[in-house]
DNA sequence: GTTGAGCGTT
């Protein structure tokens, strides 16, 4: 049993939003989380698949991490990705934040197949991005392709 | 709300 975390959050979400509503049937609370959350495992049997929002975290073989620095602080994901998908196929963007304040610190990763990724940072290494000039170089510690 | 070299997260 794997569960991505946003399938857990969303889990958890439908049990606590049944458990309101079963609660107000006069239940035990424990009861009635009991039953949100068989009601939100029944779902997830029931749906074929939740809609997987951008990152997974997991990429399938073949994959390389492309480290971005440079990056205006007012760039998304949605940006970056966009901007690799034209040189190849995308699979996992991570814009860094700090970890205590959650302001952005100005790079990312870019999870890529790994022939596009060569061609991607060759072609994106030194562009012109929102006025600054993109840093795009392979990562130093791979997560794929050897273990 | 700010800043500007760098290699992260479950």
């Amino acid at each position: 049993m794997k569960f991505s975390k946003q399938t857990m959050m969303a889990l958890g979400a439908i049990a606590i939003i049944g458990a309101l509503i079963i609660s107000m049937l006069s239940f035990p609370p424990a009861f009635a989380f009991i039953l949100g959350v068989i009601a939100a495992t029944a779902a997830l049997h029931y749906l074929p698949e939740m809609p997987t929002i951008s990152t997974n975290g997991e990429a399938p073989q073949g994959s390389k991490t492309i480290y971005v620095g440079n990056l205006p602080y007012r760039a998304n994901e949605s940006e970056v990705k966009k901007l690799f998908a034209e040189y190849g196929e995308v699979f996992a963007v991570r814009l860094m934040k700090d970890k205590r304040t959650g302001k952005r610190r100005g790079f990312g990763f870019v999870v890529m197949n790994s022939s596009d990724a060569d061609t991607a940072i060759s072609q994106l290494n030194n562009k012109e991005f929102g006025q600054r000039t993109l840093k795009v170089r392979e990562a130093n510690e791979p997560k794929s392709s050897d273990s």
